[in-house]
DNA sequence: TCGACTTTGTGTACGTCATATACTCGCGCT
DNA sequence: AGCGCGAGTATATGACGTACACAAAGTCGA
Protein backbone atom coordinates (compact mmCIF):
# COMPACT_ATOMS: atom_id res chain seq x y z
CA UNK A 1 0.00 0.00 0.00
CA UNK A 2 3.05 1.99 0.28
CA UNK A 3 3.57 4.82 -2.70
CA UNK A 4 5.90 3.03 -5.11
CA UNK A 5 8.46 0.09 -4.77
CA UNK A 6 10.37 1.41 -7.48
CA UNK A 7 9.00 3.98 -9.07
CA UNK A 8 11.16 2.80 -11.86
CA UNK A 9 9.49 -0.45 -12.16
CA UNK A 10 6.08 0.70 -12.39
CA UNK A 11 7.60 3.76 -15.34
CA UNK A 12 8.22 0.69 -17.21
CA UNK A 13 5.41 -1.49 -16.63
CA UNK A 14 3.52 1.56 -18.10
CA UNK A 15 5.69 1.17 -21.24
CA UNK A 16 6.12 -2.08 -21.77
CA UNK A 17 4.28 -4.14 -25.28
CA UNK A 18 5.14 -7.31 -25.45
CA UNK A 19 3.23 -9.98 -22.67
CA UNK A 20 5.11 -13.11 -22.55
CA UNK A 21 3.41 -16.09 -24.57
CA UNK A 22 3.21 -19.11 -22.42
CA UNK A 23 0.79 -18.06 -19.61
CA UNK A 24 -3.10 -17.84 -19.72
CA UNK A 25 -2.80 -14.55 -17.48
CA UNK A 26 -1.55 -11.28 -18.57
CA UNK A 27 -1.38 -7.96 -17.29
CA UNK A 28 -3.37 -6.51 -20.00
CA UNK A 29 -6.00 -8.75 -19.46
CA UNK A 30 -5.67 -7.99 -15.24
CA UNK A 31 -5.79 -4.72 -16.23
CA UNK A 32 -9.04 -4.88 -18.30
CA UNK A 33 -10.82 -6.96 -15.94
CA UNK A 34 -10.06 -4.08 -12.91
CA UNK A 35 -11.47 -1.76 -15.06
CA UNK A 36 -14.47 -3.19 -15.64
CA UNK A 37 -15.20 -3.76 -12.22
CA UNK A 38 -14.09 -0.26 -11.07
CA UNK A 39 -16.59 1.08 -13.82
CA UNK A 40 -18.81 -0.73 -12.58
CA UNK A 41 -18.97 -0.85 -8.91
CA UNK A 42 -16.63 1.64 -7.93
CA UNK A 43 -12.51 1.98 -6.79
CA UNK A 44 -13.44 0.20 -3.46
CA UNK A 45 -14.48 -2.93 -5.63
CA UNK A 46 -11.28 -3.78 -7.08
CA UNK A 47 -9.38 -5.92 -5.10
CA UNK A 48 -6.99 -8.27 -5.80
CA UNK A 49 -9.62 -10.95 -4.92
CA UNK A 50 -12.00 -9.93 -6.96
CA UNK A 51 -10.21 -9.04 -9.93
CA UNK A 52 -8.42 -12.25 -9.69
CA UNK A 53 -11.67 -14.00 -9.52
CA UNK A 54 -13.35 -12.32 -11.87
CA UNK A 55 -11.20 -14.18 -14.47
CA UNK A 56 -11.55 -17.48 -12.70
CA UNK A 57 -7.85 -17.08 -10.71
CA UNK A 58 -6.99 -16.83 -7.49
CA UNK A 59 -5.54 -13.31 -6.01
CA UNK A 60 -1.86 -14.60 -5.91
CA UNK A 61 -1.40 -15.45 -9.58
CA UNK A 62 -1.99 -11.80 -9.83
CA UNK A 63 1.45 -10.90 -8.52
CA UNK A 64 3.54 -13.01 -11.55
CA UNK A 65 2.30 -10.53 -13.47
CA UNK A 66 2.08 -6.99 -11.72
CA UNK A 67 4.05 -6.45 -8.78
CA UNK A 68 1.79 -4.95 -6.44
CA UNK A 69 -1.88 -2.84 -6.08
CA UNK A 70 -0.47 0.05 -6.66
CA UNK A 71 0.65 -0.56 -9.53
CA UNK A 72 -2.11 -2.30 -10.63
CA UNK A 73 -4.23 0.95 -10.14
CA UNK A 74 -1.40 2.94 -11.72
CA UNK A 75 -2.03 0.62 -14.91
CA UNK A 76 -5.47 1.25 -14.94
CA UNK A 77 -5.50 4.86 -14.67
CA UNK A 78 -3.67 5.17 -17.45
CA UNK A 79 -4.79 2.67 -19.70
CA UNK A 80 -8.82 4.17 -19.45
CA UNK A 81 -7.61 7.39 -20.10
CA UNK A 82 -6.92 6.61 -23.66
CA UNK A 83 -6.64 8.53 -26.58
CA UNK A 84 -6.83 11.98 -26.72
CA UNK A 85 -9.19 13.45 -28.99
CA UNK A 86 -8.23 14.06 -32.61
CA UNK A 87 -7.19 17.15 -33.90
CA UNK A 88 -9.87 18.86 -35.73
CA UNK A 89 -7.60 21.21 -37.08
CA UNK A 90 -9.96 24.16 -36.32
CA UNK A 91 -8.65 27.09 -34.79
CA UNK A 92 -6.64 26.63 -31.43
CA UNK A 93 -9.22 27.84 -29.26
CA UNK A 94 -11.94 25.77 -30.12
CA UNK A 95 -8.98 23.02 -30.06
CA UNK A 96 -8.55 23.61 -26.24
CA UNK A 97 -12.04 24.00 -25.41
CA UNK A 98 -12.86 20.70 -27.36
CA UNK A 99 -9.88 19.21 -25.43
CA UNK A 100 -11.48 19.95 -22.20
CA UNK A 101 -15.30 18.81 -23.29
CA UNK A 102 -13.44 15.36 -24.17
CA UNK A 103 -11.56 15.39 -20.63
CA UNK A 104 -15.02 16.08 -19.28
CA UNK A 105 -16.39 13.01 -20.84
CA UNK A 106 -13.76 10.76 -19.97
CA UNK A 107 -13.37 11.51 -16.24
CA UNK A 108 -17.72 10.86 -16.10
CA UNK A 109 -17.00 7.62 -17.82
CA UNK A 110 -14.31 7.05 -15.29
CA UNK A 111 -15.16 8.71 -12.28
CA UNK A 112 -12.86 6.47 -9.97
CA UNK A 113 -9.63 7.89 -11.91
CA UNK A 114 -10.01 10.58 -10.00
CA UNK A 115 -9.72 9.01 -6.76
CA UNK A 116 -6.49 7.53 -7.53
CA UNK A 117 -2.93 8.32 -6.32
CA UNK A 118 -0.95 9.56 -9.11
CA UNK A 119 2.91 10.23 -9.30
CA UNK A 120 1.95 14.11 -9.86
CA UNK A 121 3.66 14.97 -12.82
CA UNK A 122 2.48 12.66 -16.41
CA UNK A 123 4.11 9.13 -17.43
CA UNK A 124 2.12 7.01 -18.93
CA UNK A 125 1.62 6.96 -22.71
CA UNK A 126 -1.90 7.73 -22.54
CA UNK A 127 -1.55 10.63 -19.75
CA UNK A 128 1.71 11.98 -21.75
CA UNK A 129 -0.63 12.15 -25.14
CA UNK A 130 -3.42 14.17 -23.28
CA UNK A 131 -0.66 16.53 -22.25
CA UNK A 132 0.64 16.93 -25.75
CA UNK A 133 -2.84 17.56 -27.26
CA UNK A 134 -3.28 20.55 -24.99
CA UNK A 135 0.28 21.53 -25.86
CA UNK A 136 0.02 21.62 -29.35
CA UNK A 137 -3.43 24.31 -29.53
CA UNK A 138 -1.81 26.55 -26.66
CA UNK A 139 1.47 26.65 -28.44
CA UNK A 140 -0.50 27.65 -31.55
CA UNK A 141 -1.86 30.63 -29.62
CA UNK A 142 0.95 32.48 -29.64
CA UNK A 143 1.47 31.73 -25.71
CA UNK A 144 5.28 32.13 -25.05
CA UNK A 145 7.07 29.15 -24.86
CA UNK A 146 8.06 29.18 -21.32
CA UNK A 147 4.51 29.23 -20.43
CA UNK A 148 3.04 26.49 -22.24
CA UNK A 149 3.37 24.11 -19.60
CA UNK A 150 1.84 26.25 -16.91
CA UNK A 151 -1.07 27.03 -18.72
CA UNK A 152 -1.48 23.36 -19.63
CA UNK A 153 -1.31 22.35 -15.87
CA UNK A 154 -3.35 25.08 -14.83
CA UNK A 155 -6.36 23.99 -17.17
CA UNK A 156 -6.23 20.35 -16.83
CA UNK A 157 -5.89 20.62 -12.92
CA UNK A 158 -9.28 23.21 -13.51
CA UNK A 159 -11.10 20.36 -15.45
CA UNK A 160 -10.12 17.43 -13.29
CA UNK A 161 -11.15 19.16 -10.25
CA UNK A 162 -14.32 19.89 -11.45
CA UNK A 163 -15.20 16.70 -12.71
CA UNK A 164 -14.10 15.09 -9.59
CA UNK A 165 -16.31 17.50 -7.43
CA UNK A 166 -19.40 16.48 -10.28
CA UNK A 167 -18.77 12.94 -9.49
CA UNK A 168 -18.51 13.17 -5.91
CA UNK A 169 -21.77 15.38 -5.53
CA UNK A 170 -24.36 12.81 -3.16
CA UNK A 171 -27.32 12.68 -4.85
CA UNK A 172 -28.63 15.07 -1.89
CA UNK A 173 -31.95 16.17 -3.19
CA UNK A 174 -33.75 19.02 -1.50
CA UNK A 175 -31.84 17.98 2.26
CA UNK A 176 -28.77 19.58 1.54
CA UNK A 177 -30.26 22.77 0.39
CA UNK A 178 -32.39 23.06 3.45
CA UNK A 179 -29.66 22.16 5.72
CA UNK A 180 -27.27 24.66 3.81
CA UNK A 181 -29.85 27.11 4.00
CA UNK A 182 -30.04 26.66 7.97
CA UNK A 183 -26.81 27.31 8.20
CA UNK A 184 -25.79 29.95 6.21
CA UNK A 185 -26.95 33.04 8.19
CA UNK A 186 -26.18 36.71 6.04
CA UNK A 187 -24.15 37.94 9.22
CA UNK A 188 -21.20 34.77 9.15
CA UNK A 189 -21.81 34.55 5.15
CA UNK A 190 -22.97 37.64 3.34
CA UNK A 191 -22.18 36.99 0.16
CA UNK A 192 -23.13 33.36 -0.36
CA UNK A 193 -26.40 34.10 1.78
CA UNK A 194 -27.63 37.00 -0.71
CA UNK A 195 -26.47 34.32 -3.45
CA UNK A 196 -29.19 31.80 -2.18
CA UNK A 197 -32.01 34.52 -1.61
CA UNK A 198 -31.00 35.90 -5.33
CA UNK A 199 -31.73 32.07 -6.58
CA UNK A 200 -28.41 32.23 -7.91
CA UNK A 201 -27.35 28.77 -6.45
CA UNK A 202 -30.35 27.01 -7.80
CA UNK A 203 -28.62 24.94 -10.28
CA UNK A 204 -26.40 24.05 -7.79
CA UNK A 205 -25.36 20.22 -8.94
CA UNK A 206 -24.56 21.73 -11.82
CA UNK A 207 -20.50 22.12 -11.85
CA UNK A 208 -20.73 22.13 -16.07
CA UNK A 209 -21.13 25.53 -16.37
CA UNK A 210 -18.14 26.67 -14.06
CA UNK A 211 -15.69 24.73 -16.56
CA UNK A 212 -17.01 26.52 -19.82
CA UNK A 213 -17.07 29.64 -18.05
CA UNK A 214 -13.92 29.45 -16.51
CA UNK A 215 -12.21 27.95 -19.61
CA UNK A 216 -13.16 31.48 -21.74
CA UNK A 217 -11.95 33.70 -19.15
CA UNK A 218 -8.51 32.05 -19.47
CA UNK A 219 -9.13 31.77 -23.29
CA UNK A 220 -9.44 35.68 -22.75
CA UNK A 221 -6.71 36.40 -21.05
CA UNK A 222 -4.98 34.42 -23.58
CA UNK A 223 -5.81 36.24 -26.37
CA UNK A 224 -5.12 40.23 -24.28
CA UNK A 225 -1.50 38.67 -23.69
CA UNK A 226 -1.15 38.36 -26.71
CA UNK A 227 -2.41 40.10 -29.00
CA UNK B 1 -16.48 2.47 4.05
CA UNK B 2 -19.05 3.52 1.99
CA UNK B 3 -20.06 7.14 1.11
CA UNK B 4 -22.32 8.30 3.98
CA UNK B 5 -23.91 6.65 6.76
CA UNK B 6 -26.52 9.72 6.56
CA UNK B 7 -25.10 12.74 4.79
CA UNK B 8 -27.48 14.36 7.32
CA UNK B 9 -25.97 13.32 10.53
CA UNK B 10 -22.46 13.97 9.25
CA UNK B 11 -23.41 17.67 8.61
CA UNK B 12 -25.33 17.71 11.75
CA UNK B 13 -21.82 16.81 13.58
CA UNK B 14 -19.76 19.13 11.35
CA UNK B 15 -21.97 21.81 12.80
CA UNK B 16 -22.00 20.64 16.36
CA UNK B 17 -20.31 22.73 18.75
CA UNK B 18 -21.62 21.35 22.39
CA UNK B 19 -20.16 18.46 23.93
CA UNK B 20 -21.50 15.77 26.40
CA UNK B 21 -19.67 17.01 30.03
CA UNK B 22 -19.18 13.27 31.43
CA UNK B 23 -16.65 11.85 29.31
CA UNK B 24 -13.24 11.97 28.64
CA UNK B 25 -13.16 11.41 25.18
CA UNK B 26 -14.59 14.43 22.79
CA UNK B 27 -15.12 14.48 19.60
CA UNK B 28 -12.70 17.31 19.09
CA UNK B 29 -10.01 15.72 20.89
CA UNK B 30 -10.40 12.84 18.84
CA UNK B 31 -10.13 15.03 15.53
CA UNK B 32 -7.47 16.83 16.60
CA UNK B 33 -5.80 13.66 17.16
CA UNK B 34 -5.96 12.07 14.36
CA UNK B 35 -5.09 15.52 12.35
CA UNK B 36 -1.94 15.02 14.13
CA UNK B 37 -1.29 11.80 12.67
CA UNK B 38 -2.34 12.65 9.26
CA UNK B 39 -0.27 15.45 9.27
CA UNK B 40 2.95 13.64 10.79
CA UNK B 41 2.78 10.11 9.00
CA UNK B 42 0.19 10.84 6.22
CA UNK B 43 -3.96 9.33 6.28
CA UNK B 44 -2.64 6.26 5.36
CA UNK B 45 -1.53 5.92 9.00
CA UNK B 46 -5.20 7.26 10.16
CA UNK B 47 -6.47 4.24 11.49
CA UNK B 48 -9.23 3.86 14.11
CA UNK B 49 -6.78 1.84 16.15
CA UNK B 50 -4.07 4.45 15.90
CA UNK B 51 -5.79 7.45 16.75
CA UNK B 52 -7.53 5.49 19.72
CA UNK B 53 -4.27 4.15 20.72
CA UNK B 54 -2.62 7.80 20.15
CA UNK B 55 -4.74 8.85 23.25
CA UNK B 56 -4.97 5.70 25.41
CA UNK B 57 -8.16 4.28 24.52
CA UNK B 58 -9.13 1.29 22.68
CA UNK B 59 -10.77 1.67 19.33
CA UNK B 60 -14.75 0.73 19.90
CA UNK B 61 -14.24 3.63 22.01
CA UNK B 62 -14.20 6.29 19.32
CA UNK B 63 -17.47 5.27 18.05
CA UNK B 64 -19.21 6.80 21.16
CA UNK B 65 -18.25 9.88 19.40
CA UNK B 66 -18.35 9.61 16.01
CA UNK B 67 -20.36 7.22 13.98
CA UNK B 68 -17.62 5.90 11.73
CA UNK B 69 -14.47 6.56 10.09
CA UNK B 70 -15.76 8.67 6.96
CA UNK B 71 -17.14 10.98 9.54
CA UNK B 72 -14.35 11.14 11.27
CA UNK B 73 -12.25 11.98 8.14
CA UNK B 74 -14.76 14.52 6.88
CA UNK B 75 -14.47 15.90 10.30
CA UNK B 76 -10.96 15.85 10.17
CA UNK B 77 -10.93 18.26 6.74
CA UNK B 78 -12.79 21.05 7.59
CA UNK B 79 -11.60 20.89 11.54
CA UNK B 80 -7.64 21.40 9.43
CA UNK B 81 -8.89 23.79 7.16
CA UNK B 82 -9.29 26.52 9.75
CA UNK B 83 -10.04 30.00 8.99
CA UNK B 84 -9.73 32.20 5.69
CA UNK B 85 -6.84 34.60 5.28
CA UNK B 86 -8.32 37.87 6.31
CA UNK B 87 -9.34 40.21 3.95
CA UNK B 88 -6.83 43.08 3.62
CA UNK B 89 -9.08 45.96 2.34
CA UNK B 90 -6.85 46.04 -0.88
CA UNK B 91 -8.16 45.72 -4.45
CA UNK B 92 -10.63 42.60 -5.69
CA UNK B 93 -7.52 41.26 -7.35
CA UNK B 94 -4.85 41.08 -4.91
CA UNK B 95 -7.57 39.58 -2.58
CA UNK B 96 -7.85 36.74 -4.71
CA UNK B 97 -4.27 36.21 -5.71
CA UNK B 98 -3.48 36.55 -1.41
CA UNK B 99 -6.71 34.23 -1.33
CA UNK B 100 -5.02 31.68 -3.53
CA UNK B 101 -2.18 32.05 -1.75
CA UNK B 102 -3.11 30.88 1.66
CA UNK B 103 -5.03 28.13 0.19
CA UNK B 104 -2.10 26.85 -1.61
CA UNK B 105 0.19 27.19 1.79
CA UNK B 106 -2.84 25.43 3.59
CA UNK B 107 -3.05 22.91 1.79
CA UNK B 108 0.98 22.08 1.49
CA UNK B 109 0.62 21.78 5.53
CA UNK B 110 -2.34 19.35 5.29
CA UNK B 111 -1.26 17.33 1.80
CA UNK B 112 -3.86 14.91 3.05
CA UNK B 113 -6.68 16.94 2.92
CA UNK B 114 -6.47 16.88 -1.03
CA UNK B 115 -6.72 12.74 -0.45
CA UNK B 116 -9.89 12.69 0.94
CA UNK B 117 -13.54 12.07 -0.86
CA UNK B 118 -15.45 15.20 0.04
CA UNK B 119 -19.34 15.82 -0.31
CA UNK B 120 -18.65 17.61 -3.80
CA UNK B 121 -19.76 20.90 -2.77
CA UNK B 122 -19.06 22.45 0.62
CA UNK B 123 -20.50 21.71 3.68
CA UNK B 124 -18.69 22.15 6.63
CA UNK B 125 -18.27 25.65 8.35
CA UNK B 126 -14.69 26.20 7.72
CA UNK B 127 -15.19 25.12 4.07
CA UNK B 128 -18.01 27.66 3.45
CA UNK B 129 -16.15 29.90 5.02
CA UNK B 130 -12.90 29.78 2.55
CA UNK B 131 -15.73 30.06 -0.26
CA UNK B 132 -17.18 32.84 0.85
CA UNK B 133 -13.63 34.45 1.21
CA UNK B 134 -13.03 34.25 -2.87
CA UNK B 135 -16.93 35.04 -3.46
CA UNK B 136 -16.38 38.59 -1.89
CA UNK B 137 -13.48 39.74 -3.80
CA UNK B 138 -15.04 38.27 -6.70
CA UNK B 139 -17.99 39.83 -6.37
CA UNK B 140 -15.84 43.14 -6.03
CA UNK B 141 -14.88 42.69 -9.36
CA UNK B 142 -17.96 43.16 -11.19
CA UNK B 143 -18.40 40.03 -12.51
CA UNK B 144 -22.25 39.33 -13.25
CA UNK B 145 -23.59 37.47 -10.39
CA UNK B 146 -24.63 34.13 -11.98
CA UNK B 147 -21.14 33.91 -13.23
CA UNK B 148 -20.08 34.53 -9.63
CA UNK B 149 -20.26 30.72 -8.16
CA UNK B 150 -19.15 29.04 -11.57
CA UNK B 151 -15.79 30.69 -11.41
CA UNK B 152 -14.60 30.66 -7.61
CA UNK B 153 -15.23 26.86 -8.08
CA UNK B 154 -12.86 27.10 -11.20
CA UNK B 155 -10.79 29.00 -9.02
CA UNK B 156 -10.78 26.65 -6.30
CA UNK B 157 -10.50 23.80 -8.60
CA UNK B 158 -7.59 24.82 -10.29
CA UNK B 159 -5.79 25.34 -7.25
CA UNK B 160 -6.34 22.38 -5.25
CA UNK B 161 -5.67 20.68 -8.01
CA UNK B 162 -2.12 21.39 -8.94
CA UNK B 163 -1.55 21.73 -5.03
CA UNK B 164 -2.49 17.47 -5.07
CA UNK B 165 -0.19 17.30 -8.23
CA UNK B 166 2.80 19.67 -6.00
CA UNK B 167 2.35 17.13 -2.94
CA UNK B 168 2.39 14.20 -5.03
CA UNK B 169 5.17 14.80 -7.12
CA UNK B 170 7.88 11.78 -5.53
CA UNK B 171 11.48 13.16 -5.04
CA UNK B 172 12.49 10.70 -8.43
CA UNK B 173 15.53 13.10 -9.14
CA UNK B 174 17.29 12.70 -11.95
CA UNK B 175 15.57 8.89 -12.90
CA UNK B 176 12.32 10.76 -13.90
CA UNK B 177 13.68 12.87 -16.20
CA UNK B 178 15.86 10.50 -17.97
CA UNK B 179 12.82 7.43 -18.07
CA UNK B 180 10.94 10.39 -19.57
CA UNK B 181 13.41 11.55 -22.47
CA UNK B 182 13.83 7.94 -23.30
CA UNK B 183 9.70 7.76 -24.05
CA UNK B 184 9.38 11.31 -25.85
CA UNK B 185 10.14 10.88 -29.15
CA UNK B 186 9.74 13.89 -31.21
CA UNK B 187 7.38 11.69 -33.98
CA UNK B 188 4.88 10.77 -30.97
CA UNK B 189 5.06 14.04 -28.68
CA UNK B 190 6.29 16.49 -30.92
CA UNK B 191 5.73 19.98 -28.82
CA UNK B 192 6.60 18.03 -25.55
CA UNK B 193 9.95 16.80 -27.44
CA UNK B 194 10.68 20.57 -28.78
CA UNK B 195 9.80 21.70 -25.23
CA UNK B 196 12.26 19.43 -23.46
CA UNK B 197 14.62 20.08 -25.91
CA UNK B 198 14.29 23.85 -25.65
CA UNK B 199 14.76 23.32 -21.30
CA UNK B 200 11.80 24.38 -21.03
CA UNK B 201 10.84 21.24 -18.41
CA UNK B 202 13.52 21.80 -16.57
CA UNK B 203 12.23 23.29 -13.60
CA UNK B 204 9.84 20.80 -13.14
CA UNK B 205 8.75 19.52 -9.91
CA UNK B 206 7.97 23.38 -9.81
CA UNK B 207 4.07 23.40 -9.43
CA UNK B 208 3.53 26.83 -8.05
CA UNK B 209 4.56 28.96 -11.68
CA UNK B 210 1.44 27.14 -13.13
CA UNK B 211 -0.97 28.42 -10.47
CA UNK B 212 0.31 32.22 -10.62
CA UNK B 213 0.71 32.30 -14.81
CA UNK B 214 -3.27 30.80 -14.51
CA UNK B 215 -4.47 32.68 -12.14
CA UNK B 216 -3.51 35.86 -13.66
CA UNK B 217 -4.85 34.61 -16.91
CA UNK B 218 -8.53 34.23 -15.40
CA UNK B 219 -7.81 37.89 -13.60
CA UNK B 220 -6.64 39.27 -17.08
CA UNK B 221 -10.12 38.02 -18.66
CA UNK B 222 -11.87 39.28 -16.31
CA UNK B 223 -10.94 43.07 -16.66
CA UNK B 224 -11.84 42.54 -20.52
CA UNK B 225 -15.17 40.93 -19.51
CA UNK B 226 -15.95 44.00 -16.70
CA UNK B 227 -14.53 46.80 -18.36
C1' DT C 1 14.47 -39.18 -24.79
C1' DC C 2 15.67 -37.78 -20.34
C1' DG C 3 16.28 -34.82 -16.69
C1' DA C 4 17.05 -30.13 -14.94
C1' DC C 5 15.55 -25.55 -14.86
C1' DT C 6 12.00 -21.97 -15.31
C1' DT C 7 7.67 -20.13 -15.44
C1' DT C 8 2.91 -20.08 -13.88
C1' DG C 9 -0.51 -20.66 -10.72
C1' DT C 10 -2.21 -22.48 -5.86
C1' DG C 11 -2.64 -23.01 -0.71
C1' DT C 12 -1.99 -21.24 3.40
C1' DA C 13 -0.89 -17.92 6.61
C1' DC C 14 -0.15 -13.31 8.84
C1' DG C 15 -1.07 -8.72 10.25
C1' DT C 16 -4.18 -4.85 9.78
C1' DC C 17 -8.33 -2.80 8.96
C1' DA C 18 -13.48 -1.12 10.07
C1' DT C 19 -16.94 -2.28 12.80
C1' DA C 20 -20.97 -5.42 15.15
C1' DT C 21 -22.23 -7.20 19.51
C1' DA C 22 -22.18 -8.05 24.17
C1' DC C 23 -20.23 -6.91 28.35
C1' DT C 24 -18.72 -3.90 32.72
C1' DC C 25 -18.16 -0.23 35.36
C1' DG C 26 -19.31 4.07 37.73
C1' DC C 27 -21.66 8.57 37.86
C1' DG C 28 -25.90 11.27 38.76
C1' DC C 29 -30.52 11.11 39.78
C1' DT C 30 -34.38 9.79 42.54
C1' DA D 1 -29.87 3.10 48.58
C1' DG D 2 -30.36 1.67 44.36
C1' DC D 3 -31.02 2.05 39.56
C1' DG D 4 -30.44 3.44 34.82
C1' DC D 5 -27.71 5.14 31.38
C1' DG D 6 -23.64 6.63 29.24
C1' DA D 7 -18.68 5.66 28.53
C1' DG D 8 -15.27 2.57 27.58
C1' DT D 9 -13.76 -2.49 26.89
C1' DA D 10 -13.39 -7.33 25.14
C1' DT D 11 -13.94 -10.16 21.67
C1' DA D 12 -15.11 -11.50 17.17
C1' DT D 13 -15.96 -11.30 12.07
C1' DG D 14 -14.91 -10.80 7.40
C1' DA D 15 -12.16 -8.39 3.99
C1' DC D 16 -7.96 -6.80 2.66
C1' DG D 17 -2.75 -6.85 0.67
C1' DT D 18 0.81 -9.79 0.27
C1' DA D 19 4.81 -13.10 1.99
C1' DC D 20 6.22 -17.83 1.50
C1' DA D 21 6.41 -22.57 0.24
C1' DC D 22 4.87 -25.61 -2.87
C1' DA D 23 3.06 -28.07 -7.39
C1' DA D 24 2.38 -28.64 -12.07
C1' DA D 25 3.58 -27.92 -16.63
C1' DG D 26 6.31 -26.26 -20.12
C1' DT D 27 11.32 -25.43 -22.40
C1' DC D 28 15.70 -26.79 -23.50
C1' DG D 29 20.40 -28.91 -23.45
C1' DA D 30 22.38 -33.62 -23.47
Amino acid sequence: MSADKSAAATFRLLWETKESARSSLSVGGIVEAAIALADAEGLGAVSMQRVAGELGYTAMALYRHVPGKDQLVALMADRAQGNPPVESGKEWRTEILNWADAAWDFYLAHPWILRVATTGAPTGPNELAWFEALLRPLAQSGLATENLVATAMFISSAVRDLARIATEIVPSGSDYGNLLAQVIRPDRFPTLASLMTSGAMEDDGDVRPALDFGLNLILDGLTTHTS
